[in-house]
DNA sequence: GCGGTGATAGAT
DNA sequence: TCTATCACCGCC
């Protein structure tokens, strides 16, 4: 298969601006080591939440432990878990920011699962909280480059209207036209 | 549209 | 201890 040669991204990649590193997530592949061979799909949907003064970020509500990985050095994983069933992964620009991977185009090992949807494709690649923290250069899970970049489109990020004005800012990015896309 | 599900943070 | 809240998804 293509994916044979896969070149890993190094861990300073998300060491930039937080909306730099979500807009340059796009077109490249998040792969998860299991097991039962390798789960891999290409980054079609991000979202960046840029810290302590962004209110829709979790790192608004301060430094605890659930959060501490998100000021943690950049280019680990920050995973955790929603509504009591769904897992989020983000990569994590350190200073308490992070982008949050919301879609995927299946390419490898995914046996036709849907990854349209932050809970979908953690799912289907079988990410856990048992990665939170892990650093994403290094299997069992990481990013890995791709050449194929397209038109950028951006808008309002899903599901924080509670965030105020916050909630407005055109901080979703996604690769326009592509049918792989959440919503 | 609505409920499931459980960790989290802050209040009691 | 209790309670509100939550970066979602699947089925009605």
């Amino acid at each position: 298969m293509a994916f044979r040669r896969l070149q890993v991204l190094p861990r300073d990649f998300a060491a930039r601006p937080t909306d730099v590193v979500a807009r340059a997530l796009l077109g490249q592949l998040l792969v998860h080591h299991t097991p039962t061979g390798p789960r891999l799909g290409r980054i079609v949907e991000t979202e960046a939440y840029l810290g302590p003064h962004d209110l829709a970020c979790h790192s608004s509500k301060g430094r605890t432990a659930r959060t501490e990985v998100m000021f943690g050095p950049p280019g680990h994983a920050y995973v955790f878990l929603v509504y009591g069933l769904h897992h989020c992964v983000n990569v994590v620009t350190g200073g308490g920011a992070a982008v949050l991977i919301r879609a995927l185009e299946p390419c490898s090992g995914l046996d036709g699962q849907r990854c349209d949807g932050p809970g979908r494709l953690t799912r289907a690649l079988g990410v856990t909280r048992a990665h939170d923290g892990l650093p994403l250069d290094q299997p069992p899970l990481f990013l890995a480059a791709a050449p194929s970049v397209r038109a950028i489109a951006s808008g309002p990020r899903i599901g924080v209207d509670s965030a105020g004005e916050w909630a407005r800012k055109p901080l979703r990015f996604f690769e326009k036209g592509s049918p792989f896309v959440s919503g």
